[in-house]
DNA sequence: CGTATTCTTGACTTATATCAATGTCGGTGG
DNA sequence: CCACCGACATTGATATAAGTCAAGAATACG
């Protein structure tokens, strides 16, 4: 891990050589396997960490066996940095959606890093301002807007933040079954596929096995907004 | 204003005296009456808050005119410090529930406090982290639980953060109605009545207009712990 | 007092979950 | 290489939680 990898990401960019210097060498590097994860809901949090590539998502699990996904972690994105939060475990699972690379930094690290640099601060402050805006979006979706509509919200989003050129359309470049859609959206996975089938019907949009291909994004904003 | 005042708060407690001093110098504090807003969903972010007294509900409405209720302002918080999350407009409208009495700050000596206290940025963070954890926490709610589950653990919360002892039980400590309610757990005024009054025929909770309180906080725990 | 909120309650409707069965894909091992 | 197994997906039938519609009662307020 060098310097040239952080200085990319935006959360660093205000940062001097030095500085950059001292975190890569207070870090290290990491790499996920398909499947595996980097931490665990109620593991306690001795690291935090940055996408560096790949896809991660992370996940809740109620007392009673449910499991909802809490967010997608995208390359770039920092995450479990839970306790500069304050809090002393994870509180979710993250788990590679496809091979990964994640560099990690024990948490005593943050404090100085912060301290040292108020820039990083104000990024992080930002950065977490925006998740929460993003919570709050999918809070108010979840009051107001019926199914359909949310899924709709939700896969736009997809395409947005993991959105690649194929034929078709837009395809989510990493592997996301309909279960994984349900759980973002707070529905079952047979209303998932019954939505997705009517859409492919229609023509917006094409399914597979954990794949997902938007072809008609602007029909599907349409839908998205005007409950129609 | 002085600096007493915020000392008592955990957000600057760290902070020294000439430090607290110079922020009580750049402040400004306002009464606002119950019903009057202190800002609106959309205005340019001028300033940031610190609700001193009272009790403040933060709301959103939909682009269609539907309201739900973001979250409650209890004394002692930060709030509208939109503009350190990177938006320049406030993305709700905060009202006083009762006569209520903020400290204010123009947006622009934001950068300047945290660049100059790391220990506030680093409290900051942790602030908007539990927001965060909170916000998740509802997501989670609303995608597993039914409704009267997710009123319960609403109505619980409230009494943590404004339940005052009276001679029934615990009273939710500002005018809450039964739409309120319904605009913090995602169903419709309707549903909660409902749910209120079953509750009041087996002792757990009283109701009446505007009013709250919780007689049996156990069995509403139970209740919104174990699905039954 | 009358007018306006807030709340309650009943009847009905509907979106979505649940239950159940079947199909399809893709990798693993015999 | 083919057969089989497990994960994922589709689709129909049915159940039900909660929303909608509607009417009225209670409480606060000017």
């Amino acid at each position: 891990m060098d310097r040239s990898v952080l200085r990319s990401i935006p959360l660093f960019a205000a940062m001097s050589d030095a500085q950059l210097d001292r975190m890569t060498a207070q870090g290290s590097a990491r790499r996920i396997a398909q499947g595996e994860s980097v931490f665990e809901q109620g593991d306690p949090a001795k690291a935090f960490y940055l996408l560096l590539h790949g896809r991660l998502k992370v996940t809740q699990v109620t007392r009673d066996g449910q499991q909802i996904i809490v967010r997608v972690v995208h390359p770039g994105d920092l995450f479990g940095f839970t306790r500069a939060l304050g809090r002393p475990d994870y509180p979710g699972t993250a788990t590679a959606a496809v091979d990964s690379l994640v560099a990690s930094w024990p948490t005593e690290s943050w404090d100085g890093f912060v301290e040292n640099n108020p820039q990083l601060a104000m990024s992080a402050i930002r950065t977490i301002g925006q998740r929460l805006d993003e919570a709050h979006t999918r809070i108010r979706e979840m009051s107001t807007e019926e199914v359909e509509r949310r899924v709709a919200h939700a896969v736009l989003r997809l395409i947005e933040q993991a959105g690649k050129r194929v034929e078709a359309g837009m395809r989510v470049d990493f592997p996301i079954s309909r279960r994984d859609i349900a759980e973002m959206t707070g529905t079952t996975l047979h209303t998932v596929s019954r939505i997705l089938s009517a859409w492919e019907t229609r023509g917006l949009v094409e399914g597979g096995r954990q794949k997902l291909v938007v072809c008609d994004a602007a029909a599907l904003s349409r839908l998205a907004e005007n409950a129609g």
